[in-house]
This record gives structure tokens, C-alpha cells and sequence, in this order.
RNA sequence: GGGCCUGUAGCUCAGUUUUGGUUAGAGCGUUCGACUGAUAAUCGAGAGGUCGGAAGUUCGAGUCUUCCCAGGCCCA
């Protein structure tokens, strides 16, 4: 009778699979969070414990997400879990930002821009609010899919009255503190918005213009002033000539700056006499097309008091001096309409010289003048060059292309002109120093972060917070029909409104009767114009966070990606100071943006998007978010099919890392537990090991360098564990006696490796991580939920016999004696290294290492017998065993066959089956 | 056009600051081999890099300086 000795040995077995299945099996997993209400039952574990507050940047309520909300939210989860398994107070409560042109938009799109749904301004709204719960409800299901924990069933929305109520009180402590300001300056201007457009709804590209040169005569006083500077009695009549790409800016021109500090040149050109930058004569008389004379050069801060003629209007332009004029363009002259652009606003502004509006508050031409009345700034350039022709004054035309602001949704050109607009001001009450001064307090991930916002409100204008459009909180001010002025009892009006809309929404506004509230109503008109959406999620700090913890919260971090120095990071920055004089976040970490294979951006007329939802469904959420840990996320981040097949690869191997650990313990329990001390040696060490790993990762988990934690976590499955251990202890758990002291030691420790490991991996592989543990019953004993447990602390009081220098020398010979059992076997002369006999000669220092071992230091090299002999260095001789193989546990020995019983198998193996079992205390 | 950032094996990343110093590391993938008791798994070994390019400083540069190229974010 021949017996199947497979039978007599410990096998692993587990339901837990090697294939994951994970699309199948993460949603499953999700229900069992939302069943157990995971959320809600990690509030109340962590009420009393330290608060760690990360506060949620606001996606868009548009679309669905993409890769890039898709890493950012990853990012905040693993932080967040992280946070929690310290066992810190980590809540997390996820935003929308609702409000804005985008949702107005893609509702007018649906309804049609001319019914009567989009007409009136209520149903409109309503329409926009229903739109953006939609677009919300769809975001959040994904948000969810990829394993995010947080408050799902109490988000905040922006578009909720109490969130809007909120914006209007924080507008009101804005008010209060003096920085809200009314201004009529140059903003960007859409006319199929019909709108003044945020710096953040502007995009640049290129566009062909008009360019023109325009010559503005001097009047008769001031000829004959130049005739003096000049040094010259020839001319009857001396033009200025200025050069722009904006002809239909020249009825708003008021004046001519030239830069004191360039000298200017009267050239005489055809029967004309004009003036321009010396340094420009060359480029003009090419452009122009002609040969022209210099007559006399001086110094441009000699000419000064002179007086201009508009070319075709009844008005006088003034010539002024100005640092911004130069000589990169045009003719060193420079046409100034302060009502359509910066520099010539400021110009204006200090030279108190009122701007002058050739347009009403829809962008149109006012009827004053009449070849342009009612057109758009876009129509009136021809018309513009035709009257310059007319009136002699155009001195060159031509086709002038060049990078150009555009709107964001219609792809059109903007114009910059002056409306009416209400503003927080950056140095009325000194905002901007403020938030220069605090940023030195925020800690900034990277580091350049500090630099970055630095030099962004360096160069920040006034913030324009007013928009005329419909779907956005209204400016709730009330000012003077005649005067303008603000009502004086508005700071308390701010809380009425307040009231207001916090019961009844937005749309109460224009039906509110100011009669209800002030009793000089008759005089007083409400604003129409709503605020900027970037206005709303700035003061979520005080909406949000204030709300649902202290009043004067400050939270822990920000994690937003890193256009954010100038969009959310900031709006958030300026509104908290100026309502509580601080900074809303204690650190600031950024993450780059996704781009493919080729370090180019994704977009869809690239066909490089790799979108989020593929992605979990056919390889799973899990994959995803290993590829979001693993990829260094401060610079920009590589996603490709090859990047994600490598990230299933690396997921493979630790899920089967894994499988092998729970298979290996399943008929193990606390019963079974061996201590410490009592311990194998090599079972000492893995756990040591195990515990550096976790000293480093949870290090590393707190400098968010996640793909420092990945690959840290991996080379330990495949080094420590692949390699060595778990290798090695195969032998130990297949072939020893179920309950003996020698296997139940492996076992002990490779339950401490999985309570170790599973908790690592967790924040990341979170769906494996909770599918693991409610796999195994040791595991769920303890919470019922991963996320409801700790890391563990490491102590264990090492009490080894063989210290971890010992053991990592033994393993270096370990891998000299693969090459050398290596080279037999391509030679042929060996096959595994069960064949193999390792005769190894070591100096005294390596010989007494290896002599721990005794006689189980072949387990080590997992081969059938190794000598030891001392020699003067390291010297490796791998011959193969003449003994039979033992069927039962492979090795060859010489005990093989010497049984009457056992024909077929090694004393040890006897002794396992039938005796008391072997006796190991190192490998 | 300007500010900030990135560029090390096919891929993901170490190494670059305080300290410039022998043959630049790891894992994945790939190739070859083993096992068939982690098996669409596991183990072993090998190949693979003019450190984006050029010039400079230095006895010596992936590391410091300058310029250039490619790409990203923000701005004009």
C-alpha cells in the first residue's frame, strides 16, 4: 500500500481568490459601508479625539468627473483614512460649487435661450438649481465609486439657501471691514455673455487684428511749444502718431502717453511732421512705407504741456508721461482710453483726468456717436478706420496677429472696457498686505508653493466680485437712486437679506420690497448684479467650516491642484482675512495635473483622455487609486494603459501576498499564539522587519509622499517576503506537525504581518483591504471594519539570538549561493536546489554567523544539506546530493528509504507524521 | 512674451539641498531558467542608463553655473 503523503501535509487553503475581480466586487464592498453606515460609526469612535481638518475645494457642478477630480479626490481619501487610522478626528465633508455661467449656459442650451422658462429670471434659477443637483448627484455617485470616504448624505452646495444666506452674511463682514468697494474700471468684457468675465474665465489665444497707426495733431499753442523743443520754425502743423491693435478704442481716447525717460524724434514724412520714439523711426518708416527726415531729437521729458486733437471728435486729447510706454511695439506714443485698459486707467487716474465712455453698460456705442451708435465693439472697427481715413489721420493699416483674451465658453474675443462694477479692494484697507504678511505662516507642499502665490498677488488687481448674470448669490446692496450711495444701514441689512434667503432662496431678492426694511425706501434701489462664483467657494472657510466646527477654524490642510495658487487658494485666502485676519489653512499642499504618455496635456481633441470610470470598471476603483498613490503627484502626473497595467501588476502582487498569509493561517487562532520570545529566530526577524517597514511608511504617510509608501510596502512583498521569509517558511509550514511549536511560531508572526500590512495598505487599497478583513475572522473580532482600527504600536522587546546585521549578512550569502547554484544549472548539472548540497567556506566572522544556524542553516538556502568550513574568504561549492529525494517534503537525505514503513520518505518527515515532531528554533 | 515647476533604465520612482568623490540604485516589465505544495501564482539569474542637450567651474559634475530643447501650471 502506498501512501499519498500530500496528504499528510498543511496546505494552505482560503477563499480569499487570486483573481480579484474587483469591478464586481468594490461595489458590493461599498454597500457594506453604506449598510454599516462606516462614516457616521467613525464620527462617533473619534468625536473626543484631536481634530484634523482637511476642507474640501469644490468641484464645479458640471459634467462628469474626470481623471483629474478623480486624483485629487484619491489624494484627500488617503490622507483622510490616513489621518483616521492614527486615530486622529479626520472628517471629511465633500463640496460643490454650484452657481456661475457654465450651469447658466448648459440650461439656457436645454430650455432655449428665448423661452420662457430662461425669460424669467425665478424659473430660470430654479431650472439652474435642478441642473446642478443633477450634475451634483451623478459626480457624487462616482466620487463614492472610487472609494472616497466622507459624509455623502451632507455634502455642502453652494447652491443650498442656507450655504447662500451664508455668502451674504460673509459678504456683509467683508462690508463691514471696509473693503467693499464700487468702481467703474477696465474689466474684461463678453459680449455674448453680456458679462464682465473673472480672470479666471479669460483664455488666451491667438487672433488677427487691425493694427493702425493714428496721428493726433497738436493744436495751435501747443505747435508752436514744439517748435521750441524742437528747436525748428519749418512746420505749420506737428502730429503724435500712436500705434494699436483696438480701433475701436479711439473714440474713449482722452490721451497720449510717452515715456520721459526715451527720446523723440520729429521726423518730417512726405508733407507731414510727426513725432515719435527715436529708437522707432527704423520700424515705423518700414511699416509705414515711407522715407522719413529726422529734423531734431529730445529727450521725451522735455516735451510736456502739450495738447492734442482727437482725430475726429470735438475734443482735446492730452499728452502725458508714463513709465509703461515702450519701445516694444508701435511708435512710442501711446493711445490712452482709460476706459479700456489698465495702464491707461492708472495713467488717467493720477493725472486726474476723467475717462470718457464711448459705450453703455450692454458694451454698445452710446448715441453721442452717431456713425457707431448701437454697434458693438467688434463691428466698429472698419467704421473706425474709415472716419481715421476720412479725416486724413490714418497713418498705416495693416493685419496684426497676436496672442489675444478670449471667453473661456464662447471661444470669442473679449474687449477690456469700463462698467460699473463693485470690487474688494486690495489696498483700501490694506488686504493685500495682509495676505502677504500671512502667507509666511502657511506651510506650503511644495515648497515653490510660497513663491508661487507670492508673486500672484504680487501683481493682483481689485477683485471684481460683481456679475450681471442670473444664476449666482446677489450683491445684496442697496444704494442711492441718484447718489449711488450705499444705504447707511446696509451693514445691518446684509443680516435681514440674509434671513431672506436663507428661507427662501435666492430668487426672494428681486421680489424683496425695500419698503419692509428701510424707511427712506423711496430713494433707494436694490443691485442686480450677482457675485463671482469664485466669491462663493472663497468663503466656504466661513459657510462650511466655521459652521460645523469652531467659529474661528482654522483647518489643517488644503489639497487642491496647483492652478489653485490663483484661483481657491487664494479667493479662500483674501475672504478669511478679511473677515478674520488669518489665513483659513495651515498648510497648503498641491498636486500637478494629468497628462499622457508624452508629458503632453490630456484633451479630447488629443484623444489621450483616460477617463476614471473605464478605469474602475474594467480594472477596478483599487487600481486607480494604487496608481494615484504610486506617481509622485508634485509634478505633473503620467497616466497611459501601460502605467495602469503596472499598477495591476504591483496590486497583483500584494493582493497575492496576501492570499498566501491568509491561507497559511487559516487554521489558526489566538489559542495557537506563540510569544515572542518563544519564537523561530527567522519569525523574530520578519516581524522586526515588519515593524521598520511600518516606522518608515507611517513616516512617509505623514509627508504625503504616497509613492514613497507604495513602493516601500511592495519591495517588502517582494523582498522580505517573496524572497526570503516567505519562501523559506514554506518548508516549516507544509511539512511540520499541524500544532507544533515550529509552525504555529510562523503562524503567530505571519498574523502579525497581515494585522501589520493590512492596516498599511489600507488608506490606499482600500477596497482590498476592507475585502481582506471581513475575510478573516481574527480580523473582525477586533472592529468590524478596517476603518475602524488603529495602526498598531511596535513593541516588540527584542530578544534575538541572531541580530539584524547577522541576519542581513546570512541573506547576502544567501544570494551568492543562488549565483552559484545558478551557474550549475545553466550549465545543466543541477536542476533545483533541493538537488543541491551547499558546502560554503567563510572567515571567522561569517563562520560564526552561519554556525548559529546548526544543522537547520540548509532550510536557508532551501536546499538539502550545507557544510561550513573556515577559510580565508567567502568560497561557495554547490555539488548535488546522491541521496533519494523524499516524496513528502523533497528534500534528499540519506535517511530516505531507511524506514520499513516509509519507504519513501526522510526521517524528518517520520518523525513529523508519526513521532513528536521536529524541533526547529532559527530558520 | 513673463513667473513657477518638471525632465535619471521601456515604465514608476530613489540618489541632486546641509556635504560635488570609487563600477548611478530599487521595483515593475522584458529575456532565460526552475517549480507545479501561493500555479493566469511563486522562486532564481541575466540584459537594460553618454542621468533632456551643449558649454563652463573643478583634480573630479546626475549633483554647482550659464545657455538651449521638450513638456506642465499660472499669467500677459
Amino acid at each position: 500500500m502506498t501512501i499519498n503523503y500530500r496528504d499528510t501535509l498543511n496546505l494552505p487553503e482560503t477563499d480569499f481568490s487570486m483573481k480579484a475581480g474587483l469591478p464586481k466586487k468594490e461595489p458590493e464592498i461599498l454597500d457594506l459601508w453604506e449598510k454599516k453606515n462606516l462614516y457616521k460609526k467613525i464620527r462617533q469612535k473619534y468625536e473626543d479625539r484631536k481634530l484634523f481638518l482637511l476642507h474640501d475645494g469644490p468641484p464645479y457642478a458640471n459634467g462628469s468627473i474626470h481623471l483629474g477630480h478623480s486624483v485629487n479626490k484619491v489624494l484627500k481619501d488617503i490622507t483622510i483614512k490616513n489621518k483616521t487610522l492614527q486615530g486622529l478626528n479626520a472628517p471629511f465633508i465633500p463640496g460643490w460649487d454650484c452657481h456661475g455661467l457654465p450651469i447658466e449656459l448648459n440650461v439656457e442650451k436645454k430650455h432655449g435661450k428665448n423661452s420662457d422658462l430662461v425669460k424669467n429670471k425665478e424659473t430660470f434659477q430654479n431650472a439652474c438649481k435642478e441642473y446642478a443637483e443633477s450634475q451634483i448627484n451623478n459626480q457624487l455617485n462616482d466620487f463614492k465609486r472610487l472609494g472616497i470616504l466622507g459624509d455623502w448624505d451632507n455634502p455642502y452646495k453652494s447652491l443650498d439657501s442656507n450655504f447662500e444666506a451664508d455668502v451674504v452674511r460673509a459678504l456683509g463682514k467683508i462690508y463691514d471691514a471696509g473693503h467693499i468697494e464700487k468702481g467703474e474700471k477696465p474689466v474684461h468684457w463678453c459680449q455674448d455673455c453680456g458679462s464682465a468675465l473673472a480672470e479666471a474665465e479669460v483664455e488666451y489665444k491667438d487672433k488677427t487684428s487691425k493694427s493702425i497707426d493714428v496721428s493726433f495733431e497738436a493744436d495751435k499753442e501747443s505747435i508752436s511749444k514744439l517748435k521750441d523743443i524742437f528747436n525748428t520754425n519749418k512746420p505749420e502743423s506737428i502730429s503724435f502718431v500712436i500705434w494699436t491693435t483696438t480701433p475701436w478704442t479711439i473714440p474713449s481716447n482722452v490721451a497720449v502717453c510717452i515715456n520721459a525717460e526715451l527720446d523723440y524724434s520729429l521726423i518730417n514724412v512726405d508733407d507731414t511732421h510727426v513725432v515719435i520714439a527715436s529708437e522707432m523711426i527704423d520700424e515705423c518708416m518700414e511699416r509705414w512705407g515711407k522715407v522719413g527726415t529726422e529734423i531734431s531729437k529730445v529727450p521725451g521729458k522735455l516735451i510736456s504741456d502739450i495738447q492734442l486733437l482727437h482725430p475726429f471728435l470735438d475734443r482735446k486729447s492730452v499728452l502725458l508721461h508714463g513709465d509703461h510706454v515702450t519701445t516694444e511695439t508701435g511708435t512710442g506714443c501711446v493711445h490712452t482710453a482709460p476706459a479700456h485698459g489698465v495702464d491707461d486707467h492708472l495713467i488717467c487716474k493720477k493725472n486726474n483726468i476723467r475717462p470718457i465712455k464711448a459705450m453703455n453698460s450692454l458694451g454698445l456705442f452710446k448715441d453721442e456717436i452717431d456713425f457707431l451708435k448701437g454697434l458693438p465693439a467688434v463691428k466698429a472697427d472698419p467704421l473706425v478706420i474709415e472716419k481715421l481715413k476720412e479725416t486724413n489721420s490714418l497713418v498705416s493699416l495693416e493685419e496684426y496677429s497676436h496672442s489675444y483674451p478670449h471667453c473661456w465658453r464662447h471661444k470669442t474675443p473679449l474687449i477690456f472696457t469700463s462698467t460699473p462694477q463693485w470690487f474688494i479692494s486690495m489696498d483700501k484697507n490694506n488686504l493685500l498686505n495682509d495676505a502677504k504678511k500671512t502667507i509666511d505662516t502657511v506651510s506650503w507642499e511644495p515648497s515653490w508653493g510660497l513663491q508661487r502665490i507670492e508673486s500672484m498677488l504680487e501683481d493682483r488687481p481689485d477683485w471684481c466680485i460683481s456679475r450681471q448674470r442670473n444664476w449666482g448669490v446677489p450683491i445684496t446692496l442697496v444704494v442711492h437712486k441718484e447718489t449711488g450711495e450705499i444705504h447707511p444701514d446696509q451693514s445691518k441689512l446684509f443680516h435681514l437679506f440674509a434671513n431672506e434667503i436663507e428661507k427662501n432662496g435666492i430668487s426672494i431678492w428681486d421680489k424683496l420690497d425695500l419698503k419692509d426694511f428701510i424707511s427712506d425706501a423711496d430713494n433707494y434701489i436694490k443691485i442686480k448684479d450677482s457675485l463671482d462664483v469664485w466669491f462663493d467657494s472663497g468663503v466656504t472657510h466661513y459657510a462650511v467650516s466655521s459652521k460645523h466646527f469652531d467659529e474661528d477654524i482654522v483647518a489643517d490642510l488644503y489639497l487642491e491642484g496647483s492652478d489653485q495658487h490663483r484661483g481657491w487658494f487664494q479667493s479662500s485666502l483674501l475672504t478669511s482675512i478679511a473677515i478674520n485676519g488669518d489665513a483659513p489653512y495651515k498648510s497648503v499642499l498641491t498636486h500637478g495635473f494629468v497628462v499622457d504618455e508624452n508629458g503632453r496635456k490630456q484633451s479630447k481633441s488629443l484623444g489621450n483622455v483616460v477617463s476614471p470610470q473605464k478605469v474602475w470598471d474594467n480594472l477596478g476603483a483599487d487600481i486607480l487609486r494604487l496608481w494615484v498613490a504610486s506617481t509622485d503627484f508634485r509634478s505633473e502626473m503620467v497616466a497611459s494603459d501601460e502605467i495602469l497595467k503596472q499598477a495591476s501588476d504591483q496590486y497583483r502582487r500584494i493582493r497575492n501576498t496576501f492570499r498566501f498569509i491568509l491561507g497559511n493561517i487559516n487554521d489558526f487562532s489566538t489559542k495557537n499564539k506563540i510569544d515572542f520570545e518563544n519564537r523561530v529566530e527567522l519569525d523574530k526577524w520578519i516581524i522586526i522587519e515588519a515593524s521598520k517597514l511600518q516606522e518608515k511608511v507611517l513616516d512617509l504617510y505623514n509627508s504625503y509622499s504616497y509613492h514613497k509608501v507604495v513602493q516601500n510596502i511592495h519591495n517588502f512583498c517582494v523582498n522580505e517576503l517573496g524572497g526570503i521569509y516567505l519562501d523559506i517558511v514554506k518548508d516549516r509550514l507544509y511539512t511540520c506537525k499541524t500544532d507544533s511549536l515550529a509552525r504555529r511560531s510562523c503562524q503567530t508572526s505571519l498574523e502579525e504581518l497581515l494585522n501589520i500590512l493590512i492596516r498599511l495598505i489600507a488608506p490606499i487599497l482600500s477596497y482590498t483591504a476592507e475585502e481582506i478583513w471581513q475575510s478573516c475572522s481574527d480580523l473582525i473580532n477586533q472592529e468590524e471594519s478596517v476603518f475602524l482600527s488603529n495602526y498598531l504600536s511596535n513593541n516588540n522587546n527584542s530578544n534575538s539570538k541572531i541580530d539584524s546585521d547577522e541576519w542581513k549578512r546570512l541573506f547576502e550569502i544567501k544570494d551568492s549561493v543562488n549565483q552559484s547554484i545558478e551557474k550549475l544549472r545553466n550549465d545543466n548539472k543541477l536542476k533545483g536546489s533541493l538537488d543541491a548540497i551547499v558546502n560554503i567556506g567563510a572567515n571567522d566572522e561569517d563562520f560564526k554567523i552561519l554556525e548559529k544556524l546548526g544543522n537547520e542553516l540548509h532550510f536557508l538556502f532551501i536546499c538539502s544539506e550545507a557544510n561550513i568550513k573556515k577559510e580565508s574568504s567567502l568560497n561557495i561549492v554547490i555539488t548535488n546530493s546522491e541521496h533519494d529525494k523524499c516524496t513528502r517534503c523533497w528534500h534528499r537525505d540519506i535517511s530516505v528509504g531507511k524506514s520499513s514503513i516509509h519507504k519513501e520518505i526522510c526521517h524528518r518527515c517520520i518523525t513529523n507524521i508519526d513521532e513528536e515532531g521536529e524541533q526547529r528554533s532559527f530558520v
